[in-house]
RNA sequence: GCGAAGGUGGUGGAAACGGUAGACACGCAUGCCUCAGGAGCAUGUGCUCGCAAGGGCAUGGGGGUUCAAGUCCCCCCCUUCGCACCA
């Protein structure tokens, strides 16, 4: 009999489905395992990365429920978003329809992966009874002041047509969906101030211990730290002052001269006090520099460019006059916009101040070495070392400047020390329609008003026609956009912008913990109970989006008091999956090298798929596709089959009873029982401790072989190839439930394999009888013998030096030295 | 430039502690079975010298520590990814 999956499979999904075998409930006697993939956009179909992704987490699910946690795992999909609307467009559809119709194929895609999720916890971002209690947080935010709107230069994406959050534009400057370079605008949107949580979004990661290093690095880069000095530089002559930060006070008597950002708004302002020929030649500077985009900045290569601007800035510490810049190299969108020029202590200061002519003042010197020449630097000395040139500071250490400099500047109320972040205040307005309405309203007379919690949601009008041109559909909708201000009830209008889909994933997990809840977002009973996600698996394409605002969103709802205080974190651990590679490139539609996991399925069945995928790479490398390796995964799996068929008969009679190591008598009896233990050892190490899926597959395939090259099916032989077959199914059960599920009811267990206990390796029956041990001379190998395991290092040494092919190979030899390793070698130094 | 992860056969990938490098698969080869096979089974398969026995060489390159190094230390090269004029 074939192996014929296509009957095995559904048959299998309906029982589990019929049994509920898979829905999670409360229960307190068990230690709880939350489980959670990334869920996935309904774009259509599932592609190999999803199937990837889901069957990473369904083993990790089915093995922890075999191995006795409650698991919770749960699904849904992160339904608003732009693609929904372009496809409205080019298939004449609405987005509503699109993303409702995809949902539904791609939930039949994932049940016939066989996933043991719990189908009753199916969570659709897109639906209002979802999206009600975005627009809630949303709100609770907007009461706190962590929701605010305010003008200020934003990304914009063209293509899209919206607006962008600094964490969507990627790369060299592009849009994080379409690759489109992006532009900035002036626009006044609505922000969240996840800055406020910056330091414990940095602080935090250090107690990731579940986390690769790799994402908490690219976290803390891009969170980014800095403490220092902000002050005040005054712009001489002018009644202006210019604020500056640096993280190197100790060196602001080596200042000679003051940058400026070519958008900053002192530009202008000196601008307008200048001659008007300087003043068109400085305007059109600084217009040049800041439309640059970032592609352009970045290709200059580093050669500075500036201009004076003819004003001096008195340096506070000692009065003295420096003249203002204005500099490419100056960033608006960091720190103040402006800088104080040290070019003696750093590089690109001092490459600007040589390419311009500026004066260079050394103020610090390494402790043995005298004040260096300016004239004969050829760099910035930015080591720490002893200040000097610096009045009352002196021969301070840096470290110590840092801190006496800092202190003065205080208390002379020059500046004020802080703490400042790269990251940016999270921009959440969205000029699109496919998304969660920002429930605010305009009124003439009242402003700003937030829509009452008890009128939402705000529901997104289903009878929008999008714009073929890519507008927002919102802006057609005049019943919706004309309302009357909840304040006052005059006429007002609705916002129009919708809220990025990164809020609507930045909570989904809590949602799944209590689905179709009325009186809140979640119930704090279940957060309590599940809550934090122990292993949290995706791409590490969302190391600086999702990610970052998940743990955003976690803080807020911790200190919301909807979950205990300690909730911080929302997810202890993280496994980022590697790529789908195939021909050496990511899978994609331009290259033509997509595999459709719905033909593999077809082809092969899911149990293959999901062997296949687990077995050729660990989880968080990359993964090469291979038709021929699939075929290898299915083969196994045929094998396994007729393992069970062909000795069905002595299975069947076999007792059941486990005959224990030292009742074992025969060396090939004696074997298999070790060789099952070692395999269920292994395997469990594997997957609970190392994540070496692939290894664990390779062990049950070496168990396999095992089992069926054994010939002794009588009697206690018997009753150990039972054990082993089972042992097979049990572990193979979390990689392929279905066919595991078949064969264990061929043995006559009435019971579900995936509601079994996990195998527990018997320690007894690890030990070996023989060992093969190596002769080495002079660490080279040189004979191979079989000895009784556990000998001592002596009792080794003396049995290999005794054997004749030993005498051999050191005849005639001086023996300097001989060490051994017990069970493994013995090496004799000789000359 | 900074940071992270990598570099092992023809291929994907294995090797807690430094202790038989190449598990397990794919591919290939030979044979068996077969009317046939994109089926199944068996055996072999790092490179190299050799008829063989038996040598030699091999984990990106070069040094070092050690009886012994893919593994530890130093220097260098390459690949991928992230950040990047961050004050």
């Amino acid at each position: 009999m074939a192996y014929d999956f296509s009957a095995i499979e559904p048959k299998w999904r309906r029982i589990w489905e019929e049994r509920g075998a898979f829905c999670a409930s409360r229960d307190e006697r068990l230690p709880k395992f939350y489980c959670l993939e990334m869920f996935p956009y309904p774009s259509g179909a599932l592609h190999m990365g999803h199937l990837r992704n889901y069957s990473i987490g369904d083993l990790t699910a089915r093995f922890l429920r075999m191995n006795g946690y409650n698991v919770i795992y749960p699904i849904g999909f992160d339904s608003f978003g732009m693609p929904a609307e372009n496809a409205a467009i080019k298939m004449k559809t609405h987005p509503a329809e699109w993303t409702t119709r995809n949902i539904d194929h791609m939930i039949e895609q994932l049940k016939s992966m066989g996933c043991s999720y719990d189908w009753k916890r199916v969570v659709k971002t897109c639906m209002p009874d979802y999206y009600r209690w975005s627009q809630w947080f949303f709100l609770q935010m907007y009461k706190r002041g962590l929701a605010y709107r305010k003008h200020a230069p934003v990304n914009w994406c063209e293509a899209c047509g919206t607006v962008l959050a600094n964490e969507q534009v990627i790369g060299d400057g592009v849009c994080w969906r379409c690759d489109t370079p992006v532009v900035k605008k002036g626009l006044e949107q609505w922000f969240l101030r996840i800055t406020d949580y910056a330091g414990e979004l940095l602080d935090c990661l250090d107690e990731l211990n579940g986390w690769p290093e790799r994402v908490l690095t690219m976290q803390r880069n891009w969170i980014g730290r800095s403490e220092g000095v902000r002050f005040d530089i005054a712009v001489a002559d002018s009644g202006l002052s210019i604020e500056a930060f640096t993280t190197r006070i100790d060196t602001i008597f080596g200042m000679t001269f003051v940058s400026i950002a070519a958008e900053h708004p002192l530009v202008s302002e000196l601008a307008e006090r200048m001659a008007p020929d300087k003043r068109a030649e400085v305007l059109e500077f600084a217009s040049r520099m800041a439309s640059r985009s970032a592609i352009d900045r970045t290709a200059s290569g580093g050669d500075k460019m500036g201009i004076d601007t003819g004003f001096e800035a008195i340096n506070p510490a000692n009065g003295r006059r420096v003249p203002i810049w204005i500099a490419d190299y100056i960033l608006m969108d960091y720190g103040t916009g402006a800088i104080m020029g040290v070019p003696a202590h750093d590089q690109r200061d001092f490459d600007f101040a040589r390419k311009f002519g500026l004066g260079i003042i050394p103020v610090v010197r390494s402790e043995d070495a005298p004040i260096p020449d300016p004239g004969a630097m050829s760099r910035a000395t930015e080591a720490d070392g002893v200040s000097c040139n610096s009045g009352p500071f002196d021969g301070l250490p840096t470290e110590k400047a840092i801190e006496k400099i800092g202190e003065w500047f205080e208390e002379r109320g020059w500046g004020k020390r802080e703490t400042q972040y790269r990251l940016r205040d999270w921009l959440i307005s969205r000029q699109r329609y496919w998304g969660t309405p920002i429930p605010v309203v305009y009124c003439d007379r009242c402003g700003i008003v937030p829509v009452p919690e008890e009128l939402l949601p705000v529901e997104l009008p289903l009878d929008a026609v999008i714009p073929p041109n890519g507008g927002n559909a919102l802006l057609g909708c005049p019943d919706w956009v004309n309302t009357v201000c909840p304040n006052c009830g005059a006429p007002a209008r609705r916002e129009t912008d919708t809220m990025d889909t990164f809020i609507c994933s930045s909570w989904y997990f809590f949602r799944y913990l209590s689905p179709g809840l009325d009186s809140g977002p979640f119930s704090r009973s279940g957060a309590d109970y599940w809550m934090p996600v122990d292993l949290y698996i995706g791409g590490i394409e969302h190391a600086c989006l999702h990610l970052i605002y998940a743990r955003f969103f976690t803080k807020v709802i911790s200190d919301l008091g909807l979950t205990a205080p300690d909730l911080r974190e929302p997810f202890t651990g993280l496994l980022t999956q590697g790529m789908v590679i195939k021909d050496g490139a990511k899978m994609s539609k331009s290259l033509g090298n997509v595999v459709d996991p719905d033909e593999i399925i077809k082809k092969y069945g899911a149990d293959t798929a999901r062997l296949f995928i687990l077995f050729a790479s660990p989880p968080d490398r990359s993964l090469d596709w291979s038709d021929k390796g699939v075929e290898g995964a299915h083969r196994f799996l045929g094998r396994v089959c007729r393992l069970v068929e062909e000795n069905l008969t002595e299975l069947s009679s076999a007792s059941v009873e486990r005959v224990p190591m030292d009742k074992l008598a025969g060396a090939e009896v004696r074997g298999l029982k070790r060789l099952i233990h070692s395999t269920v050892d292994r395997v469990t190490r594997d997957i609970r401790d190392e994540r070496q899926l692939n290894t664990a597959v390779a062990r049950l395939m070496e168990l396999c072989n095992g089992l069926a090259a054994f010939s002794h099916k009588g009697g206690d032989g018997a009753a150990v190839f039972r054990e082993g077959v089972e042992a097979l199914l049990l572990c193979l059960c979390p990689f392929c439930p279905h066919i595991s599920e078949e064969l264990w009811q061929m043995l006559g267990h009435g019971e579900l394999l995936s509601l079994s206990k996990w195998p527990e390796a018997d320690g007894s029956a690890l030990s070996v009888d023989s060992v093969t041990v190596v002769l080495q001379v002079n660490g080279k190998l040189r004979e191979q013998y079989s000895v009784p395991s556990g000998l001592s290092r002596d009792e080794l040494i003396e049995r290999v030096m005794s054997e004749e092919a030993t005498r051999k190979r050191v005849e005639g030899m001086e023996i300097v030295k001989v060490i051994a390793v017990p069970d493994k070698l013995v090496n004799v130094v000789a000359r």
